[in-house]
RNA sequence: CGGGGCGUGGUGUCAACGGCUAGCACGAGUGGUUUGGGACCAUUUAGACAGGGUUCGAAUCCCUGCGCCCCGACCA
């Protein structure tokens, strides 16, 4: 892409008042436009690393089994009558509204009952199970203060996926497996050193359940580091003797590393309540009647996209992970706009996204503004870069530079 | 939902005593210079959250509403 034709632009200054780190560099780059308050429209940049994060949770919950559904975000009042959950008393964040007819309906903000509804027309036999279906999707929850820029907002990008399993052993396989599948996802955006498969018992859904927890200073939570090998840890306000008899861990309470953190993803095993509810159910092999074992995992790329940030800065901007950056390689061109093209028009052949800073402006102001955007590769071609032997290549993340010949550089990116 | 802070061009501003033409910087436009770290000169552009009130006079004081940020609570 031509960034002269980019309809963003780099801000030097971040809006008054936001002090978030991620909304400040998302923002400034020209990532993310805010709308009000936790509420974000993605832009050019902020929609392909957005895609990019999108992409790799599909291609892992795909891996894992999974069929990509996408459910309505209108949700009908007597669907979550069912499970008492239309109540404001009982979630008190929905968004709601309704038809012109005066009939209420409500913003999806989670799709448990909808989906156990949608599947009592799909489930009759065991030989039906167990299948598990996901959707990424706009969720909404009115959340009483957004914060954080896009790390709790009110509209925002969720995948959630739902396993219907025949018994609670069968349920518990997928879920273990679910453990190591998140583990991937995180991993594969660069944040899984950080990340922590932690203990929780703050959820509705059942007494204990598993979040996945990402040390960073942004993070809203406090987790204690249990095992580093084993990557666990344990949500701090969980750490009573009951918990850790449940779960026979045997720890050191004084030795317990703390460390606040993002919530990154989280895995419930649901059981039979939505099948209950909806009376989802199916005949075994002899015939009988019962009822299908539910889960259910959630992970926001929306999310992660803030959390990414958070964690891949410096004082010149954002530093993203080859997997989720924009566009692979920056091209700057100083003044040699027909050889850039060359380049440019190459790397396109050969299927490498770039982003070609080809305007008409000072060196320094495209060096800040790459710098900024963060795109991993920088390739700057110059007078000076060819009296010096080709082109010139950094990676955003370091400070030294290397001269390429031009067919070398291709052969690099291919 | 409790508490605190705040609202001035597209952006920023701990700029402006209740009083002169609302200043400065960034951005954007035009002309020129420059060309490896947000360069420079000239010139132009564009502003008081909304509504009410006090006052001879309000960006400035008061009220209401709306919005934003932060701390806490909450977080399926």
């Amino acid at each position: 892409m031509l960034q002269s034709k980019l309809f963003t632009k780099a801000q030097k200054q971040a809006p008054a008042g936001e002090v978030s780190l991620n909304a400040q560099l998302l923002i400034r780059a020209g990532f993310v436009h805010k709308e009000m308050a936790g509420v974000y429209s993605y832009l050019p940049l902020g929609l392909r690393t957005l895609n990019k994060i999108s992409d790799i949770i599909r291609q892992e919950m795909d891996a894992a089994g999974g069929q990509e559904i996408f459910m309505t975000v209108l949700q009908d009042r007597e669907t979550w009558e069912k499970t008492g959950r239309w109540s404001d008393e009982v979630v008190d964040n929905w968004f709601k509204t309704e038809l012109k007819n005066g009939t209420q309906l409500g913003l999806g903000f989670t799709h448990e009952e909808a989906i156990a509804k949608i599947m009592k027309n799909y489930v009759a036999s065991y030989k039906d199970l167990p299948f598990y279906a996901y959707q990424i999707q706009t969720k909404f929850r009115n959340e009483a203060r957004a914060k954080a820029g896009l790390m709790r907002g009110r509209e925002f990008f969720m995948k959630d996926l739902y396993s219907f399993s025949k018994t609670k052993e069968e349920h518990d396989e997928f879920y273990e497996k679910m453990k190591e599948v998140y583990m991937k996802v995180f991993s594969r955006l660069g944040m899984g050193d950080k990340t922590y498969l932690t203990i929780s018992s703050g959820g509705s859904f059942s007494k204990y359940s598993y979040e996945f927890q990402t040390v960073s200073k942004a993070g809203e939570d406090m987790i204690a580091i249990i095992d580093e090998e084993k990557r666990i840890a344990i949500n701090k306000d969980d750490l009573t003797d009951e918990v850790l008899k449940d779960f026979a861990v045997k720890v050191d309470r004084d030795k317990l590393r703390e460390e606040k953190s993002i919530e990154v993803g989280d895995i419930y095993s649901l059981g039979y309540k939505y099948s209950e509810a909806f009376n989802l159910k199916y005949k075994d092999e002899s015939g009988q009647d019962q009822m299908v074992y539910m889960g259910s995992y959630g992970m926001s790329p929306s999310r992660l996209m803030g959390a990414v940030v958070e964690l891949n800065s410096d004082a010149k901007g954002i530093i993203w992970p080859e997997a989720v950056a924009p566009f692979a390689v920056h091209l700057i061109s100083l003044d040699q706009n027909e050889k850039a093209l060359e380049i440019y028009k190459q790397l396109s052949q050969k299927g490498v996204e770039v982003l070609w800073d080809d305007r008409q402006i000072g060196a320094g102001e495209k060096f800040a503004e790459a710098d900024l955007i963060g795109i991993p590769n920088r390739m700057v071609i110059s007078a000076k870069s060819l009296t010096a032997g080709g082109v010139e290549l950094k990676k955003r993340d370091s400070d030294q530079a290397e001269i390429l010949p031009i067919e070398k550089l291709l052969e690099k990116f291919s």
